[in-house]
DNA sequence: CTGACTGCAAAATCTTTGCAAAGAC
DNA sequence: GTCTTTGCAAAGATTTTGCAGTCAG
């Protein structure tokens, strides 16, 4: 995993080739992804934020516009969920997919080589410049197969 | 392909099972979306269906209402766009998966057996039990390619 | 007839934008 | 100092809901 350093480090000279600045609030959200594992939605984010930084009142909308250059510099990575919005998550980690739980909405990563590299063959054959892919793999995680058969 | 006249079947059993009703509203969706290939907003479906019957004033939230029932009873499948909505085709075809173009917005639909294959594994190893699967290769088509190049 | 369905408009979500004040460089 | 960023609140965009009248069975 990259180092906290390194990613600050990153993320300045982004912050300078694009002629912005680097900001307390553009900082907190950064080290929070990249402290925390796990996908957040701008509201959860919002929430967390708040109660690890309660004097800092960060605005919803720095929140968003953040994750949206974050997300333009490919620092992080998102997820939709049809029409309740995204959830995003530290992305320089490794490239991996998901188990999306439609009961639980919890999120399991995986990575799968001979997923990847079939895809890579397909958007060749389509004449098609992948810059990115997505995999959701949608269904009942384990947890909640065992609580459902509990409740009967 | 499903023949029209048994696709309505199938659509007004599953809608007597439920204790519904078999109206002109939901058989005028089902069946743009049976004769017209392609991806659409319920927007672009509202707008489409007040052109073909310009008479029948269908409103919008009908348009949301009949997608999320057709989509329940497995008949037409949604692709969501991050925050922009989602697009719903008919699904009473073969599966696929899809290409997406990030400059023009277009579908190409693609199916691939070794993905499919390898996705099952994937959710067997990870106790999942797998309801459906999405999978997206992102870039840019062929033709934006071409224009691009123009354009320079 | 009865209960489901519809169109309308209002409400609810989620996200973006305009602006004056504050902050980075 | 200059130009970007911020928080706020208002505006937008998209989707859902409440309701009274309408329609299917």
């Amino acid at each position: 995993m990259i180092d906290y350093s390194v990613l600050i480090e990153k993320f300045k000279s982004i912050i300078k080739e694009n002629g912005l600045k680097f900001t307390k609030q553009r900082e907190l959200i950064l080290k929070f992804l990249y402290e925390h594992e796990g996908h957040f939605t701008p509201e959860e984010l919002n929430g967390e934020l708040r109660k690890i930084y309660p004097d800092e009142n960060i605005g919803i909308a720095t929140i968003y516009r953040t994750l949206t250059l974050l997300e333009e510099s490919g620092i992080v990575t998102s997820i939709s969920f049809g029409t309740q919005g995204k959830k995003y998550e530290f992305g320089l980690k490794k490239h991996h997919d998901h188990l999306v739980c439609i009961q639980c909405g919890g999120i399991t990563e995986f990575y799968d080589e001979t997923i990847e590299k079939r895809q890579q063959e397909i958007a060749d054959n389509f004449n098609f410049q992948m810059t990115d892919h997505i995999m959701k793999i949608i269904g009942i995680c384990e947890t909640c197969q065992k609580n459902k058969r509990e409740k009967v």
